[in-house]
DNA sequence: GTCTATAAATGGATAGAC
DNA sequence: GTCTATCCATTTATAGAC
């Protein structure tokens, strides 16, 4: 057990404290509004520091993005793996994005709702990565099981889940009052009836 | 009949043509990545005559939001007049939606796609205008009278409308090939069979 | 690796001629 | 009212000491 093997433990705490910063500065201010300067402040670190582990502000606004969305993807292939056919994969999944908002609102406002297109440059767009991809798979598995009705792809996948989308975009612009979990099965249930195979 | 009856007609072309090119600027590139030169360019005007029209930059933003949304509002006036009650309004009211988001793309994105408090300072946020007020209206009208099952305006209103904005999103961001008008009736079918109340 | 001080560039806004 | 040329602040990024 050298020094070496803790380099990973330690490694460094910057970075994290960095990235913190941004992505809560990110969120609440919006990217553009954000200086480095501020992040560097915010942060408590050094310009200098900032420019070691990254390669500018970009570089940050990437680094959280994808981390951040390998995190969600986590998320989805954690609720798909515990929970069998579509009607539970899809509750499960809006009740952990409806936690997750309000565990981690920064989080959630910087996935959800930031324009990612604007300050990360050919970003293909959030809806074509791999965990919209698998939450679109919820659906389309229901539509092949018979379970949801058969439609076109994406209007499965909008009306599954753009009632909780918008309804957590409305809690995040302090709208909506109450903690979202608490309406996850009202939601849900009638979500599912508007799309649930008739027989 | 004098001359100045026509002051209003011609009025200042200038006017809307910087407000034509910031509009498409503001809705392809993003407001933060358009700077006043590329307006100044792209309308083919000079720098000074947008500082004789508007204050700055922001103020062009500002005034194609307050334009926009009146006009987004006389659409839903427009729709709720022509219709009765809260399932012919909300059908229409999307469709009015899906044709203006085929017709004025970028200023469909502008209104619902972008994240104004960015750079409209202190305006209360998008969910909290007129037009939106008066889309949540016809929910809790049909709440009211007993077509619509009885829940929060919140949820209600996100399950009405969420799967078609969200549509709207997808279709902007050119994951959706088809276009919007066509699915109309599949969609607010669905959506309403969810929300409507149980007899 | 971390810091401060500074360079280079961008872009919002203005001055003043016509 | 419209134009060009210019100013000035902000901000990204770097140089070089420690």
């Amino acid at each position: 057990m050298t020094v070496s093997a803790n380099k990973k433990k330690r490694a460094t705490p910057l970075r994290a404290q960095i990235l913190d910063a941004a992505l809560h500065l990110y969120s609440s201010k919006g990217y553009f509004n954000t200086s480095i300067h501020d992040i560097q402040r915010s942060a408590d670190v050094a310009m200098g520091s900032i420019y070691n582990y990254f390669a500018g502000k970009e570089a940050i606004a990437r680094a959280l993005y994808d981390d951040l969305l390998a995190q969600m993807e986590a998320l989805v292939d954690d609720v798909t793996a515990k929970n069998q056919g579509s009607y539970a994969q899809g509750r499960a999944m809006i009740r952990a994005l409806f936690e997750l908002t309000e565990a981690e609102p920064d989080m959630v406002r910087f996935i959800l709702n930031a324009r990612h297109r604007e300050f990360l440059i050919d970003e293909p767009g959030i809806c074509s990565s791999k965990p919209f991809e698998k939450m679109r798979d919820i659906v389309i598995n229901g539509m092949q099981h018979g379970e949801v009705r058969q439609m076109d792809s994406w209007l499965a996948a909008s009306l599954a889940f753009g009632p909780a989308l918008r309804m957590i975009s409305l809690r995040l612009d302090g709208m909506v009052p109450t903690a979202l979990p608490d309406s996850t099965d009202e939601l849900w249930d009638m979500t599912w009836a508007g799309i649930k195979a008739i027989r």
